[in-house]
DNA sequence: ACGATGCGCGTCAACGATGTCATTAGTTGA
DNA sequence: TCAACTAATGACATCGTTGACGCGCATCGT
């Protein structure tokens, strides 16, 4: 409380001084270690409350050497999207049990912005990675991983890089998605998505388009648009699918924020199309929306293990794994075409 | 690309050797700095990627001195809540901009895990912290402050510390919607709330409690409810409201979690009570929530420009923001009382 | 032609902590 | 009683980088 403004922080040099003793003494008093007298110890931890002292953790950290970092990087597309907070939320969760901290950057899904950032990480000397990763290719990331840096790959799969991943069934999801709407009788289905290089939206393009041949389905890709990143592009792209004759009689929307865009173009509509959305949304359950639900934070908590065992030693072959999906009918992906009202 | 695996990383010392020149030199041909031949920093350059080697910014952190560190913390509830993890992309777009990166931790509005995650932060000298706090006191972080470490408080103010502040409107808002529940005509309101002993549960309910007595309703507090921190306990919370003789005719949900548990617990009601809530929720407006909006990305991006004006040099008193709120009218605030059906 | 200028580079110390080893004093055991 | 041991502490080097400073050599102006 006797701190000075204007000087800098004290060192540890200042909290010895101050109680009389060496700067090693010092430190091991306010470091917890053996070997102290109780009595030195407490005028030390007197000194450095009285300085408002705190240990350096940058010295510490170069002291002590590599692989003693407590921080994790993480690489995601948008952290305001639920799908990636949530990811970040059970992520983060497991790992503070292991006093790690996330340091998250969002990289709007621009591969050039994730290389800086994860450079920017690295140079931080992170103790892990864990990456969302929507660049084509990750050979950049070779020599890192070679020495020693656990990587791990969520949502969407390392290129040119064995790593630890942990994906989305999102092939199986689709199908669900793309048999349920079949069987249901529709059709015309139409068909929005992201960004057409992402492997997700492939992944499930591919299981949608193998529902559609099961079902007998030939044209289906004549209603399908994709690259729709945000909210509003998704909602003008069901306005105008909507707006074709003959229209589509359902929508199958591949990621949350596509959904929500469908619901606000469809809002009003006196003959909504089917539809079923991939990804949970708030207040699905309530609307009635059905969706190919998964875990988003499970999928932050298989990432965190991964890296944990690595970060323990664990020295063996990259691992995988899948979170599975599932579809909840709940009522919008139950009607059937031609059918007008809700 | 000729890293060894069993050698740790390679060191600056390891560059300047292999392409001849001291460390000084290699220090500036990679750093950028000027006054190196071309010729020289290309060797540089070429020794360093065939080592697979990256500067060390830990060990530059540290030579460089405080304040030359490019992360800021941020402490929030809880990650997975959209209104934190909006916040939290305001802010770290703000903040990116600039070169600075995000360590974000969740603290549950657990005050003991805030305090040793803050402690883990400026241990780390984080170059300025940014805390929506659950503490009831701040004095813990006077002598930080008094160091010169900015912090932010936002969402909540800070006690017993003079700090920036980033705060919503929340007696306002929380007016509005009493005041508008009272302009329909009710006169029974279910309120749910939070925790009760935080700020921005007091001042909201401070807020409806002015417009309750402006609207003549005395015993308003009989149909309150507090500390429903999640949905399931929202949900309850509702549910034994709607049960009560008489049942409320309208309920005022005063955040965004609650008001999804109130939704889920309306499901399939025969006469569902008016409805408004605290904060946007997603498909509000599709399904016709009234809500007291505000802007929480905005709330992020302010945060940041008060560090970021304190990390360039001002020095005048604490300041503070205020976001405004508004209310969004979009049906089920409009719903009077007495009526069955929706 | 000679001092002034500046480029390119090197030497050395320092950032703030901690690991290693040495040292002193006090204890224990045979 | 004396060697062996332990507890408590200190001196010093070190982690990897960069700031301060210095030195040699080429260029330049007058």
């Amino acid at each position: 409380m006797t701190a000075d403004p204007k000087a800098g922080r004290p060192s540890l040099a200042q909290v010895a001084a101050l109680s009389g003793v060496s700067v090693k003494t010092a430190s091991r008093a306010l470091g917890g270690e053996p070997r102290v007298a109780a009595d030195t110890r407490s005028r030390v931890r007197d000194a450095a409350d009285q300085l408002g002292y705190r240990l350096n953790g940058v010295a510490r950290e170069l002291r002590r050497g590599a692989s003693t970092s407590t921080l994790v990087g993480l690489l995601i597309g948008d952290l305001a999207n639920p799908f990636y907070s949530r990811l970040a939320g059970g992520l983060e969760r497991e790992l503070r049990m292991r006093g790690l901290q996330l340091i998250t950057a969002s990289t709007d899904e621009d591969p050039e912005w994730e290389r800086r950032l994860a450079d920017a990480l690295l140079e931080r000397r992170v103790r892990g990675l864990v990456i969302a990763s929507t660049a084509t290719h990750h050979a950049h990331f070779a020599a890192e991983h070679r020495h020693g840096i656990p990587f791990v790959f969520v949502d969407r799969p390392p290129v040119e890089l064995a790593a630890d991943t942990v994906l989305l069934d999102n092939h199986h999801g689709a199908r669900l998605a793309g048999a349920h709407l079949g069987a249901v009788g529709h059709r015309r289905i139409g068909v929005v998505g992201d960004l057409s290089r992402l492997s997700t939206h492939r992944d499930r393009l591919d299981g949608f388009a193998e529902a559609m041949r099961a079902a007998g389905v030939a044209n289906w890709a004549d209603y399908l648009v994709e690259n729709a990143h945000d909210v509003a592009a998704a909602e003008r792209a069901v306005s105008e699918l909507l707006g074709r004759t003959p229209a589509p009689t359902a929508l199958f929307t591949m990621n949350n924020r596509i959904t929500l865009g469908a619901l606000r173009a469809l809002r009003g509509h006196p003959a909504p199309p089917a539809l079923v959305g991939f990804d949970e949304v708030d207040l699905g359950d309530v609307l009635g929306v059905s969706v190919v639900a998964h875990d988003p934070e499970d999928m932050g908590r298989r990432a965190a293990r991964l890296l944990l065992d690595r970060i323990d030693g664990h020295r063996g072959p990259a691992r995988q794994v899948v979170i599975p999906t599932r579809l909840l009918a709940r009522g919008s992906g139950e009607r059937p075409p031609g059918t007008a009202g809700a």
